[in-house]
RNA sequence: GGACCCGUGGUGUAGCGGCCCAACAUGCCAGCCUGUCACGCUGGAGAUCGCCGGUUCGAAUCCGGUCGGGUCCGCCA
């Protein structure tokens, strides 16, 4: 209940105050402080020194003709050196105050200088916030990376971040519950770590790649409401926003529908970022809602970026209701994709109308990197519209497709003629790109928003089955169980075109300012209904019992309805620094080749660790030398 | 697995076939300096230009490979 407890004593044998702590108040008081020295300031018979630590900066001001000693080790002291230094705190002289500092207007008068710890020259700036300095160089050197400013905003950012969540957990009836990293293989896409057993030889444990089943299997054992920060593993390639090793919010509620997850989730995530962050303005509250339909029309991704408009639009009505042109465009690419059932849609890019020739060939470029095979489009300016397609066309034509659009002068209309899916991918891609590029994106706003109702399967071809898109266990909406069926009422004999193609589950994204944040799902809990679904993913439920035995078994036990959600932790905290990048809310992250630059991660083991294990390194080159392959 | 960008004194950059046994800033070292706060002034040290190979009369500069970092695609909820 208490925000704001009054601040913990921090004084020790080696401080009395903090470096950032002294006011004029403490004037005349004699004060012991420890820290870094940020700065030297060497006048001859007068040395100022900055001491720094990671609650701020005070001056101390060494004057050989009241302490010569004092000033004779102020000489030798260099920039970062560890220091602890004795004085009196006082006033500074009229005009000499530092407004940048919330301690300027004081200065400790130094009767003392220890020096605790001297140190090398840092091989980057640790006084100069802003200066640039090679990934690399700081990812060897963490620890003096981390000494800077923005990494201690950081790294406290996040802890006030976690703090708030334990907080609304523990007000919610939430029991936090740890769950083991030594476990076994969890099917969820991703390739597993592994870790070789020396008790079972010939055996592994894997990483979690999350806690999935043992939230689920604390919901058969009745602990109701269920949270843990966990660290989760998978073995993947790196992204800016994805290490190997990640920290998930992993909650998990019983007696629960889809509406009360995602109430929670919603409340919870508010309460946590308006004490995190209180200055940040949430977008829209309640969280806006889309089907993943919808958000795949409208954005073209089911991780919609709120902070600005630029919506898909569906323009194939502004191609076919031309009175004089009833058949054709005259642009072949719009007539074949027309004719095929395609999709043609466009974004509205403000004031690009204006945009150079080089600028439209870079924005095609984009367009085709993103999979598009071309991208056509039309400039509105104050005389008209114009267009390379305005020759096949017409003027009049462009015209519609601009208004049809939505396109008003000094804007530029892009269009993409595809599947549906590529469309829309290409077009959501493009408009993020057109979105950071444009300026459109306020950094300061957070733009939550739900997106659930998402398809149940996804049909596999090779396999003649229905693969879930999410955990085989998401639930399907109670309207659509009719669904979950076959084409020809038999489960074992699967197509394309089955009613179960069209099921969609009971789960929910949750996006904040385009990145996903986390998503969740109601889970199964009748055996029935999990029969049903393995069957279309063409499994029985003895054949999953391999892979989820514990979780079958349990369910023979009594379990509850429920459901929960898994929430990003480090994008949470990069998001709300205002960063783009994981690694800069991770205190020790590795680099995109996996490896930890600081710790020379991962080595070699010693041979006798292997020779326990009864493991043997045989190399890369054996494998691909075996069956099937060269 | 693939595409692209980067790699030059401690750090950040410039130089992009000869003018370079490499320039600038900062840092570092020494000396001077009693009111600075990115203190100032004077002087000095410090780089075989990531590594290997090639092209060339001549390579930091061009080409190939390799290593390291990053961005993106694939992959990944």
């Amino acid at each position: 209940m208490n925000d704001h407890p009054a601040p913990p004593s921090l004084a020790t044998p080696y401080r009395s105050h903090t470096c950032g702590q002294l006011r004029p108040v403490d004037v005349g008081v004699t004060a012991r402080l420890a820290g870094w020295v940020h700065r030297r300031r060497d006048h001859g018979q007068l040395i100022f020194l900055d001491l720094r630590d990671r609650h701020g900066l005070t001056q101390v001001v060494i004057d050989a003709t009241e302490s010569p000693e004092a000033h004779e080790r102020a000489s030798l002291v260099r920039n970062e050196f560890v220091v602890m230094v004795e004085g009196t705190v006082a006033k500074r002289m009229a005009g000499k105050e530092n407004l940048d500092l919330p301690t300027g207007e004081i200065e400790l008068r130094a009767t003392s200088v220890e020096i605790l710890s001297e140190a090398k020259t840092p091989p980057f700036y640790i006084n100069e916030p802003d200066a640039p300095v090679d990934e690399a160089l700081r990812l060897k050197y963490r620890y003096l990376d981390i000494r800077r400013e923005p990494m201690q905003r950081r790294l406290l950012l996040r802890s006030r971040l976690v703090r708030a969540i334990h907080e609304v957990h523990q007000d919610h009836g939430f029991i936090e519950v740890e769950t083991p990293d030594l476990i076994k293989s969890t099917p969820e896409g991703a390739r597993d770590f592994i870790v070789p057993s020396r008790l079972q030889p010939g055996t592994v444990y894997a990483l979690p790649q999350s806690p999935q089943q043992l939230k689920q299997l604390l919901m058969v054992a009745g602990i109701d409401r269920y949270y843990q920060i966990a660290r989760c593993f998978r073995d993947e390639d790196m992204r800016g926003d994805r290490q190997p090793e990640f920290t998930q919010l992993d909650l998990e509620m019983s007696f629960v529908d889809e509406a009360t997850v995602m109430a929670f989730v919603e409340t919870m995530a508010i309460e946590v970022s308006r004490s995190t962050v209180p200055d940040r303005p949430i977008l829209q509250v309640p969280f806006p809602r889309f089907t993943y339909d919808e958000a795949i029309e409208r954005y073209g991704t089911d991780k919609p970026d709120l902070r600005f408009g630029m919506e898909l639009v569906d323009i194939r009505s502004a191609l076919v209701d031309v009175a004089d042109h009833p058949m054709s465009t005259g642009f072949a690419v719009f007539d074949t994709a027309l004719a095929e059932g395609l999709s043609v849609k466009a974004i509205v890019a403000p004031g690009l109308a204006g945009a150079s020739r080089r600028e439209i060939d870079e924005l095609v470029e984009t367009a085709r990197r993103f999979g598009a095979r071309g991208l056509v489009h039309v400039a509105v300016d104050e005389d008209g519209v114009r267009s390379p397609i305005g020759k096949f066309v017409g003027d009049r034509r462009l015209k519609i497709i601009a208004t049809e659009a939505g396109a008003g002068p000094g804007d530029l209309v892009l269009i993409v003629a595809d599947t549906a899916a590529i469309t829309a991918d290409v077009l959501g891609r493009l408009r993020v790109h057109l979105g950071e590029r444009l300026g459109l994106t306020d950094p300061d706003v957070l733009a939550y928003c739900w997106v659930h109702r998402f398809p149940m399967y996804q049909w596999d071809d090779e396999h003649r089955r229905w693969d879930a898109t999410h955990n085989p266990f998401s639930g399907v909406l109670p309207e659509d169980l009719a669904l979950l069926d076959t084409a020809s009422g038999d489960l074992a004999v699967r197509s394309p075109g089955d009613p179960a193609g069209r099921a969609r589950a009971m789960q929910y994204d949750l996006a904040l300012n385009g990145w996903e944040l986390g998503g969740g799902s109601v889970r199964i809990h009748r055996r029935d209904l999990l029969e049903r679904s393995f069957a279309l993913q063409g499994q029985s439920v003895d054949g999953m019992r391999g892979k989820f035995g514990a979780v079958l078994d349990a369910f023979e036990y009594g379990a509850p309805p429920h459901g929960g959600i898994a929430l990003g932790i480090d994008r949470w905290a990069m998001i709300l620094s205002r960063q783009t990048n994981i690694r800069e809310v991770t205190a020790f992250p590795k680099t995109q080749s996996g490896t930890d630059l600081m710790l020379d991660a991962p080595s070699a083991p010693d041979p006798g660790q292997y020779a326990e294990l009864g493991l043997r390194y045989v190399g890369l080159s054996e494998r691909e030398v075996g069956p099937g392959s060269r």
